[in-house]
DNA sequence: TTGTAGGCGTTATCAT
DNA sequence: ATGATAACGCCTACAA
């Protein structure tokens, strides 16, 4: 296994004496500020070819003070919702030629500090924030050294980009289609309360049922942790404490899919005994069982807006940090509640 | 939206001004290479806390010929299966200071050599690449530049530490479960046969048919691509042609979500008509409706071996390869077939 | 248009 | 133990 490997990568150097030119020469062919001649131009090009000849970035990024890479604070790298951002953000950044450089945070205001740290001792020219827990005052200081975006809150200040889907407006959304499906009692299962966007989704909640008249009946809301346990366990407290309900909004796919398996456990049938509602529409909702309404937060869309808002702070230009608004997708886990 | 960041970063002459030493001594005590004076030593640690000095990797790469960065060719970057590898690996590779560099191949050779050669241009260390489609001979000459480590297939060639599964071996258990459950009529929904492991899978299943003397049926093999509309439509097929069967294996998890939804809209109940089991075990066969039984991939552990391989390479010791046996997770998508 | 020289922030090799 | 000094590979004035 003590392999001998090819020896060090081809430099401009020996580019340059291949084709019998200077080193500024070649450097001039590479970045194309300069007009060259014809005649040395050739000459360079084909020495790059037969020496298959790669700039170093690390020499590049030291003498040019940037890297061409943009850090990512993802919170898992397996987050299903956050992958299909990265994915996004991969897709808009890749063709600009700079590259992602993704980190997790874990949803810990701890590691994500580190995380940004370790992305800043790297030289990134830029960071995103994907959601996370960090305070405001931690992405303002981040932005004092680097342009920054980040996702899942609403925040101005000098030098971020803040973008936010509307997340009580997407909490009203789902429960007036049930409301208007003839759904009465709505049990709510909340999300993490630490996590931004969380209590925003209850308010919606509450507001669609106001506006409908119906009493606020806390009986009905339900702890949460986004993942599939706490909504597996929702359920059975629900049903434990004998809590009459005809419908179920999640305030996440995740929580959803616990949701219909602990109604499952009970003998309850969805859509025919509960209806169920997530939040979020996560590819894998397409192929629940039943197919899951959802309230559809296109993740991709948003990595690409963010990457996009990057690239205009990057070239100096103001971003754009508008998204687009949250829509609802029905499909088999819903149905009209027959007075 | 044009504000002036904070200046140059702190360097390490700053610090040595500061502690009043030359920079070598502050690099050793960095480097933490040869003995350096305590007072001096003190006197610089000061220096480099007040003046919160960072060290420039970028610098430090260039200077040293290492990056501390390992390429990671990804298929997507949101692949629920390769999602846990990568973490398996991150968890690994930061303890170890270094930072994996995630690149998506999207099981394209070309886009799979264009990743490795981005990644050779970044000076990566070393390069995981998680299964893909690249030939043998494209890993033999990325290892004759980096430590390579490949997992998905088994290969032996200088340089290279590659690691797999034993697919035919989770088939046959896969199989043989439902046999002995007394499943006679197995269908089977194949995986993309340009993927490695795919045909392995099938041949586990034929084996297991073999040695539990039942003739194998061509007409109950489905072809599939891993995705979930593969598994629904080679459920429709299956019902269409009024080929009887009792059970299905699908090469995939995906593929067995979305034959169950098939099986659903076919009015047919999993597992009281047929029984289902999947491959992979990914995080959401657990929350499925029903669970799914499946032949368990510990993806998380895939990427740990695979990091600590690269780790051991890196070191100059020789990497183990060996990864656990697959195994098989029964849950409540399969049943035993009463004669 | 082209070449020379200096700098980017470290580490490593020398002397001392 | 410490300090100059030369790499590391590229970019960019500056000069020619």
């Amino acid at each position: 296994m003590s392999l001998s490997r090819e020896s060090a990568p081809v430099t401009m150097e020996m580019v340059a004496k291949a084709a019998g030119v200077s080193m500024s020469t070649v450097s001039r062919v590479l970045t194309g500020t300069v007009a060259v001649s014809e005649t040395k131009r050739v000459a360079i090009e084909k020495a790059i070819a037969e020496l298959r000849f790669v700039p170093s970035p690390v020499a590049r990024s030291l003498a040019k003070g940037r890297s061409m890479t943009i850090g990512i604070v993802t919170q898992a790298i397996d987050s299903p919702f956050y992958g299909l951002a990265m994915r996004g953000i991969e897709d808009e950044l890749n063709p600009a030629g700079y590259m992602p450089l993704f980190v997790s945070g874990h949803w810990n205001v701890k590691t994500e500090c580190q995380c940004i740290d370790a992305l800043r001792a790297r030289r990134v020219d830029g960071v995103i924030v994907l959601t996370g827990r960090l305070t405001d005052q931690a992405l303002i200081e981040c932005a004092r050294f680097l342009p920054t975006v980040v996702t899942g809150r609403n925040l101005t200040a000098p030098g971020i980009c803040a973008m936010n889907f509307d997340h009580f407006s997407g909490g009203m959304l789902a429960t007036r289609f049930l409301l208007e499906s003839g759904h009465r009692r709505i049990a709510f299962i909340a999300g993490d309360p630490d996590q931004p966007n969380s209590s925003e989704r209850q308010r919606g909640y509450q507001a669609a049922l106001e506006a409908a008249g119906i009493a606020f009946d806390p009986d009905l809301v339900m702890p949460g942790d986004f993942h599939e346990a706490s909504g597996m366990l929702a359920v059975d407290r629900l049903v434990t404490a004998h809590i009459p309900f005809t419908a179920i909004f999640a305030a996440n796919d995740q929580m959803a899919y616990g949701a219909a398996l602990g109604l499952r456990r009970r003998g309850l049938r969805v859509p025919d005994d509960v209806s169920l509602v997530g939040f979020d529409d996560l590819p894998g909702s397409q192929y629940a069982a039943p197919p899951l309404t959802s309230v559809r937060q296109p993740a991709y869309e948003l990595g690409q807006v963010a990457a996009v808002a990057m690239l205009q702070m990057l070239s100096g230009t103001i971003p754009t940090c508008d998204l687009p608004p949250l829509t609802l997708t029905t499909r088999e886990s819903t149905r009209r509640l027959l007075g």
